[in-house]
DNA sequence: ATCCAGTCTGAAACTTGTTCTAGATTAGCG
DNA sequence: CGCTAATCTAGAACAAGTTTCAGACTGGAT
């Protein structure tokens, strides 16, 4: 149900693939410290075991890089939400529960937060197929909370209104300009779109 | 009733309001043409006709500089805004209306939009206040938009969501990867919340 | 008019993302 | 096994943001 097509393009062999993993693996823990700036190419290379080329071969730019690590988190968390569904009443409280709960889990991380999100919203066009991924896993994320499977067109709209929400509320949160309460409420605002665009609204 | 106030910590003289205009020119000029990369401090530097060290002394970072001219550029539309309200029925049609024009404004633009769009979500910490300020004069035309003079808790969330929506969507669409239809069904929906927290609504 | 502190200039230096090159290694194939 | 194309490595080189510095200039106070 979920895509878990990888671009397989040129199937990689096993030590490609084993250098990938390193590559986002150092990536994600250079992350973990300083942020998007202690990100270093020189560094992600070296923390992988890879000469610099090497690592402009698998990953065309850092916001490449970032991004595709981003798709690795979001995919480990949409994996684990399955495990444990969120189990509110109603789709907006639930949709609102699972926000939060991600939004926790990356509190836990902020400067892997920080990476992440700035490269995500930084990406110029050459990122656009990558950002569309994030994008896709991030609705399956909210459209399973929902419990739907058949969205009507408001409903997507509605999905796609709290995706930019979720985003920009992370960075908001992210530089320091706004609290995790005032992140919660536009949260729970924002999915009242929910009950708003139900197919039994009277619209 | 809308926050006109320059920090007047030291009070520029009358070559330094001027060079520091020259900047923003110089800046908004190149970033007319190619975006973001194209504002290079050198190139703003030599065409504002101001040494390198200067327009750092000015602007700290690229960043701040294409945040500044955001800034610039939104009180101009602020004011052209005030000049022809919007003339909806509802509020929310008047507030849809307002973000519409205003990316309209910015489709004749879109390599500045580009720019200033992009420096305002990668902006980090060191540059929050300066991203407050375009924030407040945002929320200033959405609620001049609403015609709301005390807005309450709940309505002050929804301006937030929508801005969020906004910045977001605008990146969205200035990366290519959403269509401006799009963009309008995504905004008018928002904007659906207005009525959902308008103080008559029964909570 | 003179002097001082702060500002501006021009240019070099430093940092980090990105590109390029020449040579070593590896993978797949006959 | 031995060949060939693709991949990988080490390292230099380049680009643009940022910092630094010595000297020239400006504006205001005495």
């Amino acid at each position: 149900m979920t895509a878990e097509a990888k671009p397989a393009s040129p199937p990689l062999t096993e030590r490609q693939e084993a250098r990938r993993r390193r590559i986002l693996h150092a990536s994600a823990q250079l992350a973990g410290r300083g942020g998007f700036e202690a990100v270093q190419m020189r560094e992600v290379a070296e923390e992988a075991g890879v000469a610099l080329g090497t690592l402009y071969r698998y990953f065309p730019s850092k916001i490449h890089l970032l991004v595709a690590t981003m798709q690795d988190q979001l995919q480990h968390m949409h994996t684990t939400l399955h495990k444990r569904p969120p189990a509110g009443q109603d789709p907006a409280q639930r949709v609102a529960d699972t926000l939060m709960r991600a939004f926790r889990a990356l509190q836990r991380e902020p400067h892997l937060a920080d990476a992440m999100v700035r490269a995500l919203t930084f990406a110029d066009r050459s990122v656009s197929p990558e950002v569309d991924t994030v994008s896709r896993i991030t609705t399956a994320i909210i459209l399973d909370a929902m419990g739907l499977e058949h969205p009507t067109p408001e409903q997507l709209s509605a999905v796609r209104v709290i995706e930019h929400t979720w985003h920009s509320a992370l960075i908001t949160w992210l530089s320091g300009r706004a609290s995790i309460a005032q992140v919660k409420i536009d949260i729970d605002t924002v999915c009242r779109l929910i009950d708003v665009t139900s197919p039994t609204d009277t619209h």
